[in-house]
DNA sequence: CGGTATCCTGAAGGATACTG
DNA sequence: CAGTATCCTTCAGGATACCG
């Protein structure tokens, strides 16, 4: 007999995994984290610095999503002081590479992007006058 | 004179601009708004229900952020009943280029993140006992 | 150093009602 | 139909304190 047939996956559907999956990788700091990992590996204080105005509760409770996803490998030393290592696993690897994308598209629209805020905050201003 | 050398953006740190790009373009709906009119044009009801779970409030409001930074054109037609068209400008084709290949990438790969969080799930059990 | 536990606040976001 | 306005709830996320 074969598999049951499933749905294909499908972000639009609220009830779809997929969406969920898409949530994790998009979130406010899972994004930064992925697209910092992309660049190399790092310790927990690192990471810290690096991903700047991220708080330790949410830097360890995005790392804990992104190693439960599968995203990211957590390689804890035996050491006096503790020392932990985190870095991307093939799979993390490929959700980064399209984070990363989508980070170096954004540092490059910036201007565009203000121009347009601009040009829109002159044609409504006084709209409600 | 040469204009005032501005740092570079940059998404890792907190005050640049770019972070606010990308929190735009990677909010919750902003990525399925995207998208969605990376298939096609669409108007607001039609939006509403192929984005599965947004509200009309967020879906107004996406809309508006997403239009402001230069990614939405808008088209209100003066008609009763009234009809207003969605659609990508080219900037914002470039943004859902990248979240649309986003939104693939996390439906191809439930499978393999399912199969990581039971793992992860297995190894951590009992963890605490 | 690399966390976890607890508490607390503000902002995101849902439900409902109303309008052009 | 395509919103806006209002109210209310939930929860992301910051601050602080403590542990291995």
């Amino acid at each position: 007999m074969k598999v049951s047939e499933l749905p294909p996956p499908n972000v639009f559907d609220r009830l779809c995994p997929s969406r969920g999956v898409l949530e994790h990788v998009t979130s406010r700091w899972g994004v930064l984290v992925l697209g910092a990992l992309h660049e190399r590996g790092y310790r927990f204080s690192e990471l810290r610095r690096r991903v700047s105005g991220v708080s330790e509760k949410m830097l360890a409770q995005t790392l804990q999503t992104l190693e439960r996803d599968g995203f990211v490998l957590r390689e804890a030393h035996p050491v006096i002081p503790p020392r932990v290592d985190y870095s991307l696993t093939p799979l993390g690897r490929e959700a980064a590479e399209l984070v990363a994308a989508l980070a170096h598209w954004s540092e490059r629209r910036v201007p565009a992007v203000e121009a347009a805020r601009e040009s829109y905050d002159t044609r409504t201003a006084g709209a409600s006058a």
